[in-house]
DNA sequence: ATGGCTTAGGTGCTAAGA
């Protein structure tokens, strides 16, 4: 099985892009983050078109995930169970057997910002829920845009980014919580990428895709059971350099 | 240079992203 996470920054900009894509990589399970769209005007026809059930959690104008699969997502959850929050930023869904979660985690903006503080709690809810989850499904992904840098060398410029936001002690750790749960980063199991490989989001700005000023901060977390079984893990880096891109890459990985 | 870009909403600009 291979399951894809996608930061498409506007699912209604990028829906070309999308079904383009999953003609190239006819893969199984595709999380979507920042889809940007009220449910009522998400693309299902199109989609479907292409071959893919789709669950969906979205609003106008932020935030907003999915999840593409070929075969119907079935037991459904939308929301962090317990958090009070409006934005929609967490959609689980069991694909062919196997728990797919797609999450937008919180930017967090600044390190004195309140969006800060939310991105923390945020993260210790989800670490909470993915404990629950993990004694329900043996085979599970969390897959998406964390938001975080995993180490130093997950970006272009460790002495510039350690300790900013993105790579805070605090940011890193709460990722850390995550995998203890008892995930896998499964970029790891294969990390001899070089150049433009090793990440997964350059800025618009300041010619980021240009001069390869990337971060690392798309992840396929998964359980044991599928780590073990895990083949491959990359950034599909080419989709950066197209017209019109996302400043994401989808990231794909291959369970065995 | 924490941004030189891109998006949504709305029609000129602000907010937000990472």
């Amino acid at each position: 099985m291979q399951v894809a996470t996608w930061n498409v920054n506007s699912l209604n900009i990028r829906l070309d892009h999308v079904l383009a894509w999953l003609e190239n990589n006819p893969i199984d399970a595709l999380a979507l983050q920042e889809t940007k769209l009220p449910d009522e005007r998400f693309p299902s026809d199109a989609l479907a078109e292409a071959g893919y059930y789709a669950a969906f959690a979205g609003q106008k104008t932020y935030n907003g995930v999915a999840l593409l699969a070929k075969t119907p997502p079935v037991d459904i959850v939308t929301a962090l169970p317990g958090f009070e929050d409006d934005q929609k930023r967490v959609l689980a869904a069991t694909i062919n057997g196997a728990r797919v979660i797609s999450v937008y985690c919180p930017n967090g903006s600044a390190l004195d910002s309140p969006k800060f503080t939310y991105k923390l709690d945020w993260f210790a809810h989800l670490r909470d829920w993915l404990v629950d989850e993990l004694s329900r499904h043996e085979k599970l992904v969390v897959t998406g845009d964390f938001n975080v840098a995993p180490r130093p060398e997950d970006t272009y410029d460790p002495d510039k980014w350690d300790g900013r936001i993105l790579c805070s002690p605090d940011e890193r750790a709460a990722l850390n919580a995550l995998i203890d749960t008892g995930l896998t980063d499964c970029w790891r199991l294969f990390d001899d990428r070089e150049g433009r490989h090793r990440f997964t989001w350059w800025d618009y700005r300041g010619g980021g895709w240009p001069q390869n000023n990337g971060l690392r901060i798309d992840h396929v977390l998964a359980s044991t059971a599928l780590a073990e079984c895990c083949r491959d893990c990359r950034a599909d880096v080419g989709e950066r350099g197209r017209k019109r891109p996302s400043d994401h890459v989808p990231v794909i990985a291959q369970f065995e």
